[in-house]
RNA sequence: GCCACUGUAGCUUAGUUGGUAGAGCACCUGAUUCGUAAUCAGGAGGUCGGGAGUUCAAGUCUCCCCAGUGGCUCCA
């Protein structure tokens, strides 16, 4: 006998060897929707055979646990549809993800007909109600199941033996190398849809196998599946580019050039209220602004250090006829002959040197993606010189200020990231451990002391020093750095950078910090445009008031109200054509005025306005006066909502 | 850069097995002067992403480029 504790139940007696799935089933009931479960913390089968006193947590299908368990059971399904139909294609890994799962197969590429069909055979497998088996191998013979798949001879050279176990799982005639645990049938996978093929490399490698991938979506029930292509529908409504190119903020012609993109009129208003916010807040934090030039020397960059570490970065040198000229992939370099450019003193620091400079970037041409990812990008940039004393309350005041902008701006789902360098990776690193690893504690300390959580990543530190990233997930579910502040240890060496200390001596222990809580320009205004469909707040709107009127005998009123919005600094457009109301309304809709203001002859006869919010809330006869002192309010305060409607 | 998919008017798109490019919105003109998500009529707008090739004939088939999208890699 065996005693087994589950969830909140006293223990019970069971026959030795019982499975975890009986016990389950004699607990909540055949239909408990488990999974698999936990055995004494490990992750088992629900056929694994109890053979001595247990603690048992079932794992539902519904839970974020058991998704994941359906999700990859769901990999080995498509596998199993994949080689029954390519008999050739060999299968590499395929492990589940948030939503979904992937697989990745040697093979011809496969088409959107290809993926229905390979969904179609999943679909078949399903209703044949295949049994999914674990089966325990020794080494030698593992190997021999395996033999025809080099990847899985390679995962088994890697791993065997470092105690993952040599298990395999069976479903028909299928076999996939794997840990486990899986659901025990094939009929339980019924809510997935394969969703895009993509290239990927063997084990991310670009000189290894170039691997056909194949992504698909799963979940437990009917429901959450649905869920799930309704919420991709919703999150196609914001798209950025779609948004973009409603409201005419920028365009990206090929004949420019792909990745160079241009700011239209309506954009460019949206960019400068955010540098103009921006030069306020870092004047009240103690910033300096300068502006320096697009190209610099070569030498300026190999000073830099850049060309030996982001030369890939960087577009290649124009040839002058005094030397090679690059255009600048970062500020830095000429913000510190800023510092150097006199002899600064310790009364000075910290200096914080700040400008809206504009990079180019030479990114593959793979990666670039709307304004998420571009060529030519304005940077929020500015370096603070300081002691190394004086980091912790420079970082935290830079926290502090990227806090207050995402609140500004509605932005609430980031997190932060602790980015270090990878001491394996000697071509994207300045070798120099000590450094490393003294800033990096440094780095630490001084987020942990800030109270804000974080996760630790290596190899994702700037060549020159470690830094915080502030990871934002858009309204689309990407994630991207939204923020960065890098410590810097190398540049002082470079460049020389010294100051007279208290003392009266020369101290050259000046460290820098890189620092764009905003980003991008290009960057930021996608992830506003998602984060609000477009429906920016009223001090970022391109439009603020759109004017329509009822009829031709509201056009002269239509021209005083728009004097009167003017004469308040208020951004304003007057439609006064003949079409009819609703026309109007219908056609400015999409450039997502903050309000519009309609005149008929109940405003005229009152000297009013009536105020239509995006929503489709009205408020009539809103005296003119009150319109205006209110807008204007919710401009001068950079508000949030838009109060002026219920 | 690599892989896959996509590419018809400013936007959204129809176009069967190869047989003269269709539409809606937007735009222009005229009529209409209207109270909340499309007033009516007319007009103009396309070397079907570009270039080769196969064919009597190519938007449609083949090849090479270019661009977009999704990934890989990279990264603000």
């Amino acid at each position: 006998m065996v005693s087994v504790s589950i969830g909140e139940e006293e223990n019970h007696e069971y026959a030795s060897g019982i499975s975890v799935g009986e016990v389950i089933a004699n607990v909540y009931g055949k239909k408990s929707g488990a999974v698999a479960a936990n055995v004494d913390g490990e992750q088992r089968d629900l056929s694994f055979a109890l053979e001595r006193d247990s603690r048992v947590e079932a794992i539902m299908g519904n839970s974020e646990e058991g998704l994941y368990i359906l999700r990859h059971s769901c990999a080995h399904l498509l596998a199993q549809a994949v080689t029954e139909i390519y008999p050739d294609a060999k299968p590499t890994i395929g492990p589940p993800i948030e939503h979904g799962f992937y697989y990745d197969f040697l093979m011809d590429p496969v088409g959107d007909d290809e993926l229905r069909k390979i969904e179609k055979r999943m679909k078949g497998l399903v209703k044949q109600n295949l049994a999914i088996e674990r089966e325990e191998y020794d080494n030698d013979s593992l190997r021999e199941v395996f033999a025809n798949n080099p990847f899985k001879l390679e995962i088994m050279d890697d791993k065997l033996g470092h105690d993952v176990g040599s298990s395999a799982y069976r479903q028909g005639d299928f076999v996939d190398l794997c840990r486990g645990p899986h659901v025990a049938s094939t009929s339980l996978l019924r809510w997935f849809k394969l969703t895009s093929t993509s290239q990927a490399y063997w084990r991310a490698d670009r000189e290894r196998e170039s691997l056909v991938r194949i992504y698909g979506m799963c979940y437990s029930s009917k429901e959450g599946l649905k869920e799930r292509e309704r919420h991709i529908q919703e999150a196609a409504k914001r798209d950025h580019k779609k948004i973009g190119r409603e409201m005419d903020l920028f365009m990206i012609d090929e004949l420019i050039g792909k990745g160079l993109p241009v700011w239209l009129p309506n954009g460019e208003i949206l960019k400068s209220e955010i540098e103009q916010f921006a030069i306020e807040t870092e004047e009240a934090y103690g910033y300096v602004r300068v502006t320096t030039p697009v190209l610099g020397k070569r030498e300026l960059f190999e000073t830099s250090g850049h060309l030996p570490h982001y030369a890939d970065g960087m577009y290649p040198p124009m040839e002058m006829d005094d030397g090679e000229y690059y255009l600048k992939a970062m500020n830095c370099p000429m913000h510190h002959l800023v510092f150097t450019n006199s002899k600064r003193s310790y009364r000075e620091l910290p200096l914080r040197i700040a400008e809206y400079g504009t990079v180019y970037r030479n990114e593959l041409s793979g990666t670039l993606s709307g304004m998420l990812r571009v060529r030519m990008l304005t940077m929020n940039d500015a370096h603070v010189y300081c002691t190394l004393e004086q980091v912790a309350e420079e970082v935290g005041a830079i926290i502090r200020m990227s806090e207050e902008y995402y609140d500004v701006f509605g932005m609430g789902d980031y997190y932060y990231r602790l980015s270090l360098w990878d001491p394996n990776d000697k071509e994207k690193y300045i070798d120099q451990p000590k450094n490393w690893k003294a800033t990096q504690d440094h780095l630490r300390r001084i987020i942990d002391d800030l109270g804000v959580k974080y996760v630790e990543e290596t190899g994702e530190a700037a060549f020159y020093g470690p830094k915080i990233d502030i990871q934002y997930r858009t309204a689309l579910g990407r994630e991207e750095s939204v923020a960065t502040i890098q410590l810097d240890f190398a540049a002082k060496e470079r460049f020389g950078l010294s100051f007279m200390d208290e003392t009266g001596n020369e101290n050259g222990e000046v460290f820098v910090i890189h620092r764009a809580p905003l980003s991008t320009h290009e960057r930021f205004v996608a992830f506003l445009l998602e984060e609000w469909t477009g429906n920016l707040p009223t001090w970022l709107s391109p439009i603020q008031a759109q004017i329509i009127t009822i009829s031709e005998k509201h056009k002269e009123y239509a021209q005083e109200v728009r004097g009167a919005l003017e004469l308040a600094g208020i951004r304003v457009r007057v439609d006064d054509s003949d079409n009819t109301i609703g026309k109007k309304i219908r056609t400015h809709r999409k450039m997502r005025p903050a309000y519009m203001v309609i005149l008929g002859d109940d405003e005229v006869k009152d000297g009013a306005v009536s105020i239509r919010a995006r929503n489709g809330n009205q408020r009539n006869g809103v005296p003119l006066e009150e319109f205006v002192a209110d807008i204007f309010a919710e401009i001068s305060n950079r508000s949030k909502h838009l109060s002026i409607v219920e």
